[in-house]
DNA sequence: CTATTAACGGTACTATGGTTCCGTTAAGAG
DNA sequence: CTCTTAACGGAACCATAGTACCGTTAATAG
């Protein structure tokens, strides 16, 4: 070490945070449009109005670019619903997972998340703090549950709030079955009894 | 039309089955080791010895190849086992499932060709296809059951099979929480529990 | 067996995703 | 306000996935 090393400032203001936000929603828009192995950053870059060296330079991968897509994705969060009861509450979560996968845009715009997740571990890391994220905001519909008796004590919510999820995920990517309401209800059904059987106490 | 076409005769025999084989094997390889955005055609040809060439003009895309490679992995079948219960035979199945979601060959072979399917519409039936033989050839244990009276009549066995496989497939592609074996059995105590409840009647 | 041609394989080429260079803009400190 | 420099943007450049060409090998018909 020869000499102190001036503090190296960032700048977040203004133009950096623009940019972001552009480019953002602009690779958003492309994975869902395109796919992951369509994803072109030269493209993003002409989507967000955005020097394509700007891109490579902070976000060097297409992966990389989707993990903060990522990261950004999982602060806005989804509001949960209270019923009253545990089934209507899964219902409530079943009908607004599946409302995300039968989206046009959104159907898409997973589909290459999780696509590019099994590709680099960064992104998957991005994409298991997004479903980590979005499992705790429901977690409490069922200690709830718990509370007013629906469930055995020591109920994993979490497990439960999972269990409502797979079936759809598991349809919408391995066995491409048709993603409707009654596939829905019946995955909230089926969480809710195997709950209240005590299938999910830890 | 001008001329009577002449037959354009297939040759499908020795060298051009010895080539798929060749090839469909080092393209399962090289998914397993690089994951799908990692697959260079120049390198499965290299890996097969064949040329490159070769590969290009049967395959054409990877995803065109990664199709081709989910039609044979359709053909060599999973044997079904018969507990004697539908728990049983269904905790089988999970255990099954687990062992290939956690293999270190086929879970990323399988992340992979999830990820490809998610890039094409051939490799999405293909992988649709894939899954629909899996599925059948399990879906007999559900019927057993039905004869036994373990579950209502009417008992959609094809979705009772699918309930197990689905909280697997959520955590390896979408939450990355653990694959074990208590995972496996509670997803098949789960199934079976809403199985006999009357969940999945039609 | 021979003749025909489907299918293979090496080499040279092209096109496109990604990098480097360097000048310009604007965030933030004083 | 001015000054410093983090961050941006255009253009030229490079490396490699994918294509085109053409001669060779071997499957199958007769």
């Amino acid at each position: 070490m020869t000499a102190a090393e001036p503090p190296p400032t960032t700048r977040p203001g203004g133009r950096t945070a623009r940019v972001r936000e552009a480019v953002l929603r602009a690779a958003g828009d492309a994975l869902a449009e395109r796919g992951f192995d369509g994803l072109d950053l030269a493209d993003v870059a002409r989507r967000a109005e955005v020097g394509k060296t700007t891109v490579y330079r902070r976000w060097s991968t297409t992966t990389g670019l989707i993990a903060d897509l990522l990261t950004a994705m999982a602060e806005d969060s989804l509001p949960r619903s209270d019923t009253g009861s545990l089934e209507g509450d899964l219902r409530a979560n079943a009908r607004l997972v599946l409302r995300t996968l039968s989206d046009p845009r959104q159907a898409p715009l997973f589909r290459a998340v999780i696509a590019a997740a099994t590709c680099d571990p960064r992104t998957a890391e991005a994409l298991h703090a997004f479903y980590a994220t979005r499992i705790a905001e429901w977690a409490p519909c069922v200690a709830l549950a718990e509370k007013r008796g629906e469930v055995p004590p020591g109920t994993d919510a979490a497990e439960v709030v999972r269990a409502v999820s797979a079936p759809l995920y598991y349809r919408l990517l391995a066995s491409g079955d048709p993603l409707d309401a009654a596939a829905a209800d019946r995955a909230a059904l089926a969480a809710a009894t195997a709950a209240r059987a005590g299938v999910y106490t830890v």
